[in-house]
DNA sequence: CCGCAACTGACAAATGCTGTCAGTTGATGT
DNA sequence: ACATCAACTGACAGCATTTGTCAGTTGCGG
């Protein structure tokens, strides 16, 4: 094996995000463990972001290692495009993360003159109102987590309530964003416009997919229903 | 230098799209010839598309190669996030290739259980019409290479007329596109709703940026009006 | 058919990588 | 305070890889 794939191979291995010991790696790579140690000095020198504690073991801090990959022209244009209006459109969390994807592509992209400088797209504010953004990185750390949600809600027809909710995935519909959960109090799906929502907090209190609640059951019951506008029968007013 | 630096280094000098000669290349690095066809062989085995051609040089073919990078899961959230507006609200050209980028991450990203599968964003049509649309990867392309393209307009008031004119930047309004041009006719900046226009041809004249006929121009003298929709002043009815 | 520059193969020399060994360091638990 | 764990470090010999040199071949364009 050579010593590149091996890098690469190290680098699969840690990112699942657990502990490893230097030891176990280097059993399965059939090298000695002072290889490892070497190995891990040359990828913490190419910038990769491992960490190694004593008495403890490696873990790699970012999920993601994005390996060497090409991109076409119309893909790279894609991706600038899609900052833009996330920069737009999303809430400040994201928006910083855009902003930062779109800096480290155009470090490795406009040096040379192939790549223009300027990529010829305007995006301009289209999301009407900014209000209930600040809910969404936690809604969308809940999503992940599958953490129930306690929402206070104003509906449309300002009744307020205060629900607790299973949030299955956030939407985007141009102008409004919204979140379809599983409702405890009403026993079906709810799609809350998050500029509505006047309080949110994670619950603490974690649920597993169940048949029925789930994303893909919201997803199906409303493809079954061939409405435009898919979550039009659950919309919370 | 390590090896493995120098090979980075050659993706560098080589991703400028023009014509390079292994002596060049060699002399650069301070390596020999030979050394630097072994590299391109390394390379090459690598995945990394690069033709050499006898008595001519070597080549990039695709324009961009991205270098390992790390990113974090905002960011990959961003980026997906992005992909998934950019697949509804654009072209076919720009919604394939946001369709393959998110496959090449998803390849890379996904295979361990950090990542989730889902993302939780649901991204539902929000372009009104996708009249024109045809027409959007020519005036990229326009934009690009700095070639007059001639359009046949539909105004608002229904009056229609044929015009020559620079194609600067192509803008997203959430719900429409434009493209911001220098009107050949009029002598002055004009935006065009991409729907409105039935025809759209390369005119095979290029032009060279001229001061007062430039983007830049026109983001200036739209931001000392300080109007809230930038173009409103040339738009065309 | 000549020049160019990409390619290829072979081999010795230089360089870098690896394993072994013998330690140190810092955190954690008893 | 002590032991344990596992990351870390330095040194050195032996081995593997990489490199340069040299002497060719191949394919393209003039």
């Amino acid at each position: 094996m050579r010593r590149s794939d091996r890098l690469s191979e190290i680098i699969e291995i840690v990112q699942d995000g657990r502990l490893h010991l230097a030891r176990d790696i280097a059993a399965r790579l059939e090298v000695s463990v002072r290889t490892i140690y070497r190995d891990f000095d040359t990828l913490v020198a190419s910038g990769i972001p491992i960490e190694g504690e004593r008495g403890v073991g490696y873990l790699l801090r970012e999920p993601v290692f994005l390996p060497p990959m090409n991109l076409s022209l119309a893909e790279l244009e894609a991706l600038h495009l899609g900052m833009a209006i996330v920069a737009e459109a999303a809430d400040t969390e994201l928006q910083a993360a855009s902003i930062s994807l779109t800096r480290k592509m155009n470090k490795v992209a406009t040096a040379n003159g192939t790549v223009p400088k300027n990529w010829g797209f305007g995006v301009y504010p289209f999301v009407q109102a900014r209000i209930g953004f600040e809910h969404m990185p936690k809604i969308r750390s809940a999503i992940r987590a599958k953490e129930k949600l306690k929402i206070d809600y104003l509906s449309l027809d300002d009744i307020s309530s205060t629900r607790i909710v299973r949030p299955l995935q956030s939407a985007y519909w141009g102008k409004i964003w919204t979140v379809t959960c599983w409702c405890e109090a009403r026993d079906d799906f709810r799609s809350f416009r998050i500029d509505r929502i006047s309080r949110c907090r994670p619950s603490g209190i974690f649920f597993k997919d169940e048949p029925g609640r789930r994303l893909e059951d919201y997803l199906e019951k409303v493809n079954s229903q061939m409405t435009g506008r898919p979550d039009a029968s659950t919309q919370v007013k």
